[in-house]
DNA sequence: GCGACAG
DNA sequence: ATCTTGTCGC
């Protein structure tokens, strides 16, 4: 009767709801035309445990599932907010990924998502902060099948299956324009300003001629400066004054010569629409209250800033840390605040732009989604016999990266092969976050190697690690290998001293329970132990006889050692090679 | 609020 | 991780 009512379609997601419908109370499906209005609404791929869902429940759900909020006239509010967590960034590029989140319910203050990525049924994950996501359960059925079992209401001390922590550092800043109520407009101008460096470097525009502005507009925030002289000289080096179609005309302005004009011309040019309208706004910041003095909270201003922070965001671009701003209170200097310069801004922790630092949140919530891909016990069909290592060396000149994998015959350790390369580094160290900087050059060089190992060791943690993902668990998920994490020094969790004897070895275990993470090992006879965990398809005792083996003169195994060296040569000879191509 | 934080 | 010199203990 319902047009929401399956004709044809077989159904075989739900089949075992079938015979208990009448449970749910008033329910009613939707039609294959609302599904599809759905998808491309969303831009996506709804994948087909979700779209059985909706033939059933997607237009009511019935008291059972009402709390879940998972009609499809709630879709919109759930996007919404997130859309709000993230300040306007689309929901589904969270998860950056060429796959897109979408998000179908909520329990409690946590959003409901899965991940269109093709799969029929996917995993459903929380998200209870962006930087805060946690694999809830394993299938969409599953999650139906399973939540319907509940008796409690909201059973949220069984969400999570494993505690998912951060470093604070981790978090990306989260600055609104409202931050800035009490706030002197020096020290929104210099937000601005701030910003508009760090969209300089995230566009790479750096080596055009900022002198130019920059400068000019710092001087904003000086004790020396005139707010009006300011406003007039940044108003004629507008880049909508100098790029439009009016010639240069002496008449019209009076602090620079033709020259300049010519130079402001061609970096303006080179430079691009947000850059270029991120001075605009800042020079509306400086200038809003120019002439009628600064009132209450300076609405106008705040609404210039939301302008900057929305830019920022849709650029996808890391904000300013907000700290060193708070010391610029409103109530100083009649609104204005009190003079500063950069460098105290720098003193009171505000970091130069480095465009590597805007995509932590969506390396988070990666790790947070593949861990659970971790598998912890032994997956291999014979005991591994060519054993990889890994290492990645590092030039304190330039930002070159040179990776090395070598593959080692176990009892002999004789090189089977091996395989290197260099290029650019394209992340920073973050601690947690180490595996996105070490990965490209492995990966590349992986690519490379001629007999693919067994297993391999890595050159850093594996499930001993804040979001249980480290290094060894990313390397191994990622080439579906098993992999064992080996670290130099602890990431996290506690442990008691092993034993001085090589051999010797106690459990580390993770901050705040009594999980075991990894074994810290005596590697030589009274040398500081090394920590081994599982990274993938390996369970904690194979890994760390295994690991043992390798170690025959020194505190590492042979085959971080060997890397390692390998690593070196392959950047000395990338070095070499590009010095002799360049220096004329 | 402060300290801790793989390579 | 990087650079680089010196010192300690076997
Ligand atoms: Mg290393």
């Amino acid at each position: 009767m319902n047009a929401g009512r399956r004709n044809n379609t077989v159904m075989p997601y739900f089949d075992f709801l079938l015979d208990r419908l009448e449970d749910f109370g008033e329910i009613a499906g939707c039609t294959e035309e609302e599904i599809t209005a759905i998808e491309s609404q969303f831009q996506l791929q709804l994948p087909e445990a979700y779209k059985d869902f909706l033939r059933l429940f997607g237009r009511e759900s019935g008291h059972l599932l009402e709390p879940y909020a998972m009609t499809i006239d709630n879709l919109q509010a759930h996007k919404d907010e997130v859309t709000d967590m993230y300040e306007g960034t689309e929901p589904y590029d969270i998860l950056n990924f060429s796959q897109k989140g979408f998000f179908f319910g909520h329990m409690d203050d946590m959003l409901l998502f899965f991940i269109c990525n093709g799969d029929d049924d996917p995993a459903v994950y929380l998200m209870e902060a962006p930087e805060d996501i946690n694999a809830y359960e394993s299938s969409f059925t599953r999650f139906i099948e399973l939540e319907l079992q509940r008796d409690e209401e909201f059973p949220i001390s069984h969400f999570l299956h494993s505690p998912v922590v951060f470093f604070a550092q981790d978090a990306p800043s989260i600055v609104t324009a409202g931050d800035f109520k009490d706030l002197a407009i020096r020290a929104r101008v210099a937000f601005g300003i701030c910003c508009l460096e760090y969209a300089i470097s995230h566009f790479q525009l750096e080596e055009l001629n900022w002198a130019l502005i920059l400068p000019l507009l710092w001087s904003y925030t000086a004790d020396t400066v005139n707010t009006a002289i300011w406003g007039d000289q940044i108003a004629e080096r507008m880049p909508s004054a100098i790029l439009s179609d009016y010639p240069f005309d002496r008449k019209d302005i009076m602090w620079f010569e033709l020259d300049t004009y010519e130079q402001l011309q061609q970096l303006y040019r080179q430079s691009n629409e947000t850059v270029n309208e991120l001075i605009y706004l800042v020079f509306r910041i400086g200038t809003q209250d120019l002439h009628t003095g600064v009132s209450r909270h300076s609405a106008q201003t705040l609404n210039y800033l939301q302008k900057i922070i929305r830019l920022m965001h849709e650029n996808r671009l890391e904000l300013p840390v907000i700290t060193p701003f708070r010391q610029y209170p409103i109530t100083e200097y009649n609104g204005w605040g009190r003079p500063f310069t950069r460098e105290d801004l720098s003193n009171a922790g505000y970091k130069p732009a480095n465009n590597l630092w805007s995509t932590t949140a969506t390396a988070i919530a990666q790790q947070a989604i593949l861990t659970q891909q971790v598998i912890r016990y032994n997956d291999f069909p014979a005991p591994p016999v060519f054993i990889a290592g890994a290492d990645v060396e590092y030039d304190k000149y330039s930002d070159l990266i040179a990776g090395a994998i070598v593959v080692l015959e176990r009892s002999t350790l004789q090189v089977v092969a091996y395989a290197t390369h260099c290029m650019q580094v394209t992340f920073p160290y973050i601690p947690g976050l180490f595996s996105f900087r070490e990965m490209p050059p492995l990966l590349a060089a992986w690519e490379k190697l001629s007999q693919k190992p067994d297993l391999i060791i890595c050159d850093g943690h594996g499930i001993a690690h804040p979001r249980r993902f480290g290094l060894a668990c990313h390397m191994g998920v990622t080439l579906n290998l098993p992999a064992i994490g080996c670290g130099k020094t602890r990431l996290c969790g506690h442990y008691a001293m092993p034993a001085g004897e090589k051999g010797a070895s106690s459990p580390l275990l993770a901050d705040g329970s009594d999980e075991v993470i990894g074994a810290v090992l005596r590697s030589q006879t009274r040398i500081n132990p090394i920590f081994v965990s599982i990274g993938h398809k390996i369970d904690i005792s194979t890994a760390t006889s295994v690991v043992l083996d390798m170690c025959r003169e020194f505190r590492l195994p042979e085959t971080t050692r060997i890397a390692d060296q390998y690593a070196r040569e392959a950047m000395e000879a990338y070095k070499a090679a590009h010095d002799t191509g360049q220096s004329h």
